[in-house]
DNA sequence: ATCAAAATCATACTTTAGACCGATGGTTTT
DNA sequence: AAAACCATCGGTCTAAAGTATGATTTTGAT
């Protein structure tokens, strides 16, 4: 919704809401409208028109949709981490140990332990499970 | 927020309402306030009351889905898994270490090994990346 | 008031992770 | 060819994580 068209949306609100006032204020003062009734009025009328801005004010704000993951891979360059140090941390978010990675890639643990080093050291971690959650706010994991 | 709670907001919200209006309509009748004023008071009352309703009603509504996640209580009561232990359980997942956790929760390090310890069982994990990624999968953890 | 679950702590022990060192061979870039 | 980068590996050492067991205190529900 644009500036524009809410504004013309709330002035027609507005002029339909005072016509109606004048209206009833009318109506009472020719006395066909008791006060209690006149009041009553005015106060069934003002909460609906609360509510009504109540739920445009916080409207706006709804549309947030949970955006799915995109690799950002220009953040992984930016880090200077390199594809296989990405498929390590990959690796170690998914849960495996260090052996269990070493086995995966048919390497040693040693080169593991160098990749997650440096790993920490891109992602300024010092755990694992730490370098998995700045991981995430860099949204280089899902 | 439940249900119960809301019930005594609500009518404490009104008795403080009704208590307001029966003084301003006693200044109306001693003639302390114009006609113009009272219903202006009345007005002004009853926007602030529907803007509030109205939020309380769409809320609920609208917050739901802005995020994608939603804890799934009865996996941890299936589980087992106690208040104290999804607490860990969640700052273990912030990448938090077990002295760091022991310090958040001013108690020692033992506690927290023994709450790990513990969840590691109930999620069948050896591991807290293995028991973060399980967490995830049931839906206990976003 | 009682009883079971939950939370707490400790001690001793094993395993895993991580730091710090250096080293080699293979690419790619300049 | 030299420089720079990458992936690989090994050793040593320390810190952290995880296991096992037992005990005490708190708490919540009946």
């Amino acid at each position: 919704m644009t500036l524009r068209k809410s504004i013309i949306l709330y002035g027609i609100a507005m002029a339909v809401l005072i016509g109606f006032l004048k209206y009833i204020e009318y109506r009472f003062f020719v006395r066909d409208l008791s006060l209690e009734l006149y009041v009553g009025l005015v106060a069934v009328l003002f909460v609906a028109v609360g509510i009504w801005v109540g739920r445009r004010l916080t409207r706006a704000k709804i549309i947030i949709p949970e955006s799915r993951f995109t690799l950002d891979e220009a953040q992984l360059k930016t880090l200077g981490i390199t594809k296989r140090e990405y498929e390590v941390l990959g690796l170690i978010a998914a849960g495996l140990s260090n052996q269990e990675i070493a086995d995966k890639l048919f390497v040693s643990t040693s080169t593991i332990k160098t990749h997650t080093s440096n790993l920490f050291m891109k992602l300024d971690a010092s755990r694992r499970t730490q370098a998995i959650q700045k991981a995430k706010e860099l949204h280089i994991l899902p």
